[in-house]
DNA sequence: ACCCGCAGTGAGAACGATTGTCAAAACTCC
DNA sequence: GGAGTTTTGACAATCGTTCTCACTGCGGGT
């Protein structure tokens, strides 16, 4: 059992499901849940079980397809993205989303772990904040 | 050290479970789930219900005296923190954790927000990696 | 001290996102 | 076309977290 491990480049097969997920996730740019893509497709018509998507979502995340945030209360929401790292800058009230990089940051963390001694270093950076529209449209409002 | 209150919660009454959680928070630095220091306050006697240590890590977060965050899976970690604003440099394998400031990342989130026409920005960033020990040790492991 | 009102608590049920199960369906390659 | 995998889907099972609600205990009058 042991030699399974391989470290095999995962052959993805090209199914009707998977083609719908990315097509899915090709037509909007903010962070969706799960939950709401599966339902996206529903509405298309495209009849994929649940857990297909999660399974699906996973692997693009994997392979670097997709990226995935967790939200304050632990959810996992959904995107596509750039084969770059990069980081974002999303929306609390409507989830727009803005890939963003930067340099000096990635340096900065790096050097940081390694005055504390910390190998194979990761980081995860997030910036919250209300888009032009939903600042404008609450100051309107109220 | 006994007084703390002042300026925080309006009216927080100091029983013996939210005691005993505080003092559980005191008696560790790594980042621990709520079911593990509900498990530790079990191991020592102290008798305090999953629901009531839950309760008492909310609030003492929202009163900044605990850090919260979210693993890979969603679940949520805890550890007591200092008052100022500050990120986390966190072991992978054994939870140790150090607080890290970076000036220069709090400017840089802020302008790329504004060029974004950003409002009410915030941000989280936490610094993954192998702490010296845990390193030291898989290698001498394998 | 005694009473009262209300914040706080605990046991267990409820929840909700995610993952596991496993037989049936879909692919690939031959 | 057929064998051998991989994938799928309906549904059960997990699991962290929150909710419910009757009961407890802190604290401020009196």
């Amino acid at each position: 059992m042991t030699s399974t491990e391989r470290e095999t480049a995962t052959e993805m097969r090209p199914t009707r499901q998977r083609t719908a997920v990315a097509r899915a996730l090709d037509s909007f740019t903010d962070f969706r849940s799960a939950q709401e893509i599966h339902a996206l497709l529903g509405q298309r018509g495209e009849k994929v079980g649940l857990a297909t998507v999660y399974r699906t979502l996973q692997r693009m995340a994997e392979s670097g397809d997709v990226d995935a945030l967790r939200t304050e209360d632990g959810e996992a929401l959904w995107r596509r993205c750039s084969a770059t790292h990069h980081h974002h800058l999303v929306c609390r009230s409507c989830g727009a989303a803005v890939e963003v990089e930067g340099p000096a940051v990635e340096r900065w963390t790096r050097t940081i772990a390694e005055e504390h001694g910390f190998a194979e270093v990761s980081h995860t950076l997030e910036i919250f904040g209300s888009c032009r529209d939903c600042t404008s449209a609450s100051a309107a409002g109220s």
